[in-house]
DNA sequence: TGGAAGTCAATACA
DNA sequence: TGTATTGACTTCCA
């Protein structure tokens, strides 16, 4: 899948050329369909940046302030091209979002909205000849030529003109490049020769491996072809832990491929990582009545260390959670009978793969020495370790299984899994668009229907336009938080909904249709005082048709300055809710309520609010999370203190006092 | 229904 | 670049 993804996504930005790009619009674009279709940045990272941009917080950087496209570096560049292959390419952005594991709705559902390449090129800036692989072609060269040879002689003429203190405006894009031309010692004939010969250099090169690899090049093949390729290739690679190919490939046209394991720690990572996410069983939860959290952790800790492997990699491919969440579970670990099943599932799925590892290292050992008894072992180690015995085993199997070869099952889940997506792809592309059109919307009519459907949209729609499902809750339906989240999150089917619970799907349908309207609104306006006027206006005509209380108007109004906060210059996409910045001086004031008060009333609220120039929601949720944090704070405090009795281990658990020792 | 639990993602920091 | 922190949010549960 992912070969097949990466070619999709490389050819357009081959097609692309050397146009400079628009750098805000693709941000906004790529954050508007993630938003949408509910795309983690981890994944976006992970598939779109391909190796290019390697953290979700990196990329979280590049989205929110999105550089110009002539302050980038090759290498910031190469990361927009990215993000222009896939968000331009309704294809691409239609995968991306079948492998989503936080999808909330079909993909045969969704109407992809895909921006025209031309408002992603950055029409205004000259594309300076960028001296990147996929430029290698004859009709750029003859662009780079003549582009080459403006901007030489614009930078003559501007040269003596310009001040070195003008470089400082992002805006002029001619005086950015001229400043960066000027401090060059080398004369740009010069620079120009070189680029030449390093071009003709690269397509030799590519050239040469084309001819290696099988004679075409990829993007010339055939889906199917591109499919067996991609099966054979990864089971060869899985087997053989330096994959000729995989370095051969990132030398050219292909952008650079994941690396492939060489240990069998990452391959069990590669296995996870190419069969997704299964969801935990009734059966794997029950299995465990009581796990030692601290134990597992430790474990996991040592695991991540000496392979190796980041928090975030652990986290999407093993937890599918968050580096943030990992962090925060690796760190404090709850103890097992404070969590709640959905808080226990992180610890199973650990426990599963550390029992997964072992049994892999036990059964690849007894392969090596041809010993059955060991291969009983291993299984019998397994149901051990399933009864939260042998720990220690863990590590040291942990420890030993560095450098075994896989075993023949991952490649058999490995086929398994790229067969079945391989199907998928030729399903979807033996269907015209028309078809696949008319489908959706059969499919659109019929499911208008049902309350999950109405869930499922009214969700997208509050996640788009930024709405809290408590404003929701408040303004709409009139229900608390809790009763929204029942809705939407636990749909019944009509029949088992009692009256009142269908009048409220009724009242989501309406104001469905509502918002319909105002989406039209929204797609024709280009003014931000007219989305935002039109977001007021759906609120307002909602309200309207509701007692209009004091909190209504409250909320109503704190939307409307949110929806307008929200909404950027451009006007069309509104942004995620800003995060605040309490200060320290605000923190202190809070902290200092804190100590007398954990639960302070709305009035208390409202005063610190008014006090601190802080929101109301700001001062609850900063009590939410400080209650929440300081509890696990004590917990950790007390376990630390009893291992320290008990166990003489200070080390343990001590980091995690310090840092929420500092805000008591 | 309110509060707790769980999580994400922006930001800070090493 | 990876990890830690933390504001904001949804979901769960008593």
């Amino acid at each position: 899948w992912n070969e097949y993804f990466q070619d999709i996504v490389t050819k357009n930005i081959h097609e692309l050329g050397s146009k400079a790009l628009n750098t805000t619009e693709i941000a906004k674009q790529c954050k508007h369909l993630m938003v949408t279709h509910n795309i983690g940045q981890r994944l976006f990272a992970k598939y779109i940046m391909n190796q290019v941009v390697k953290s979700q917080g990196s990329l979280s950087e590049l989205l929110s302030k999105p550089r110009h496209w002539n302050k980038l570096t090759d290498k910031g560049r190469e990361a927009f091209r990215r993000m222009y292959g896939w968000v331009s390419d309704p294809k691409a952005i239609e995968l991306l979002c079948n492998i989503s594991p936080r999808r909330t709705q079909p993909v045969g559902l969704i109407e992809i909205e895909v921006p025209s390449r031309e408002i992603l090129w950055d029409q205004q800036a000259v594309s300076l000849a960028a001296v990147s692989r996929y430029n290698a072609d004859n009709t750029l060269d003859l662009f780079v030529q003549k582009q080459s040879s403006r901007f030489i002689s614009e930078d003559l003429k501007q040269r003596d003109r310009l001040s070195a203190a003008a470089a400082g405006s992002g805006a002029n894009s001619v005086i950015q490049r001229t400043s960066r031309w000027r401090h060059d010692d080398i004369p740009k004939e010069k620079i120009m020769k070189i680029y030449k010969r390093e071009l003709a250099l690269l397509r030799e090169q590519e050239s040469h491996l084309e001819q290696a690899i099988g004679s075409r090049p990829l993007s010339m093949r055939s889906k199917d072809e591109k499919l067996s390729t991609m099966e054979t290739s990864n089971k060869s690679s899985s087997l053989s832990s330096s994959s000729s190919r995989c370095g051969s490939t990132r030398d050219t046209s292909s952008p650079p491929q994941s690396n492939f394991p060489v240990n069998s720690a990452q391959a069990l990572f590669a296995l996870k990582c190419r069969s997704g996410m299964a969801s935990i069983t009734q059966e794997e939860l029950e299995r465990y009545p009581v796990l030692d959290t601290e134990d597992i952790v430790r474990q996991i800790k040592d695991f991540l260390c000496l392979n190796s492997i980041s928090q975030r990699q652990f986290g999407e491919h093993v937890l599918g959670l968050s580096q943030g969440s990992v962090s925060d579970l690796l760190a404090r670990p709850k103890p097992w009978a404070m969590l709640t099943q959905k808080g226990r599932e992180p610890f199973v799925r650990m426990q599963l793969f550390l029992n997964e590892a072992q049994s892999l290292v036990c059964k690849s050992e007894a392969e090596l020495n041809g010993n059955f008894g060991a291969i009983q072992s291993a299984e019998v180690m397994s149901k051990n370790e399933a009864s939260n015995g042998a720990k220690q085993n863990s590590i040291n199997g942990l420890l030993s299984m560095r450098n075994f070869p896989l075993v023949d099952e991952i490649d058999h889940e490995t086929m398994k899994y790229h067969n079945e997506k391989a199907r998928e792809i030729k399903k979807m592309s033996t269907m015209d668009d028309d078809d696949k059109k008319m489908m959706r919307n059969m499919k659109k009519e019929l499911l208008m229907a049902d309350t999950s459907e109405i869930a499922r949209q009214v969700k997208d729609r509050l996640h788009s336009n930024g709405i809290s499902q408590k404003t929701f809750g408040d303004v709409v339906l009139g229900v608390s938080p809790g009763g929204v989240s029942e809705l939407l999150a636990k749909p019944k089917t009509w029949e088992q909904l009692s009256p009142r619970a269908r009048d409220l799907y009724r009242k989501m349908s309406e104001w469905l249709g509502e918002l319909d309207g105002n989406k039209r609104i929204q797609e024709t306006s280009t003014s931000a005082a007219l989305l935002s006027s039109s977001l007021t206006t759906t609120f307002s005509s909602t309200v309207d048709t509701m007692t209009s209380t004091g909190a209504l108007a409250k909320t109503l109004s704190l939307q409307k300055r949110k929806a307008s906060l929200n909404t950027t210059a451009a006007g069309e996409i509104p942004k995620k809710a800003q995060r605040t910045v309490i200060t320290d001086q605000q923190k202190e004031a809070l902290k200092h309520v804190f100590e007398r008060d954990q639960h302070p009333n709305q009035r208390t609220i409202e005063q610190l609010s008014q006090t601190l120039s802080l929101s109301t929601r700001t001062v609850s949720n900063w009590f939410h999370n400080y209650r929440t944090r300081q509890k696990a704070s004590l917990r950790a405090e007390n376990l630390s203190n009893g291992e320290n009795s008990q166990k003489r281990n200070p080390a343990n658990g001590k980091n995690n006092n310090d840092r929420w020792k500092q805000v008591t």
